[in-house]
DNA sequence: TTCATTGCAAATCGTTTGCATGAGG
DNA sequence: CCTCATGCAAACGATTTGCAATGAA
């Protein structure tokens, strides 16, 4: 993880940006929560306790830099909120999908299966792939068992 | 058509919605739409020419009841957008795949391959799939072969 | 009359921007 | 000094909400 934050002020320095201590406490806050899809809010709460002096718009600022370096990756599960991820490694980029639970919010990732599918869209389309984002929403093992949540989604038959 | 827009008066009433002129209109437009992702801005223009007297609270208040009917499919790119889309048809609901181009914003529908992969993420995972948005951003054709758009993502290694 | 529905304007929410200040080379 | 980066507050764009007016059952 030293090596991450290391490599990371590798990229920023060599196009001239700076690994301030605003930036370095975001990325950290990235870093330790690599596994969930924290929205910019959240990461500003997270980075605040590290930085408290630190503003809203630095945090979109950096996030939006770090995106442009291909170091965080922005997604968007359609309720109305970016997030953002640290970005796994270099090249196996575009491979990152997601269950999302409507009832809990909870989200899984699921970052395999779909090479496949990628390449008959290449072929057949003509496409070049740069990003997929690949969402499934539904409720998850654990929400299931909750009778409200049967009721609301089990129950009904979809179209009358 | 005509059956369409019937079967979903049925519905609305059936749930004790009315069918007013200006739901109609913006039905209408969906109707006449059904290849493109309207944004609800987009659908209040085009709905202007048919009942010049709507608001734009309207028409997105319009679009959140046939979402919650399952008339109409909500969707986002993430250009901080929602487009939304009439169903195609009552059941085979949750597959509505794109292309996007990144250079043109060009929005293709890839509606098939993958429901192998749905069976295998809900056997795998315990996980009630409601649905699926898989979006593929990319270069289309059509953009591969401008210059400007190869020298913007073509050229450059992605990594240094 | 009653209750859903509407148009309008104001409010809200996430995000971006302008600007004066501050820190680092 | 010069530039980049910051914090703050204002601006912004998409969407939602409050409310009084409308209109069909």
């Amino acid at each position: 993880m030293e090596d991450k934050l290391t490599r990371i002020k590798q990229l920023l320095s060599s196009q001239r940006f700076k690994l301030t201590p605003q930036r370095q406490a975001t990325v950290q806050v990235l870093l330790e929560h690599q596994e969930d899809h924290l929205s910019a809010e959240d990461v500003y709460l997270l980075v605040k306790d590290k930085a408290p002096e630190i503003g809203l718009a630095t945090v979109y600022r950096t996030l939006e830099l770090l995106t442009e370096l291909e170091i965080v990756h922005k997604m968007n599960f359609g309720d109305g909120v970016t997030r953002y991820d640290l970005r796994r490694d270099e090249d196996a980029s575009h491979i990152h999908h997601h269950l999302v639970c409507m009832n809990c919010g909870a989200v899984q990732e699921i970052d395999y299966l779909l090479q496949d599918v990628e390449k008959i869209v290449e072929e057949t389309f003509d496409f070049s792939i740069m990003d997929v984002r690949l969402t499934f929403q539904g409720i998850c093992s654990k929400c299931k068992t909750d009778p409200v949540v049967q009721e609301k989604y089990f129950k009904h038959p979809h179209h009358l």
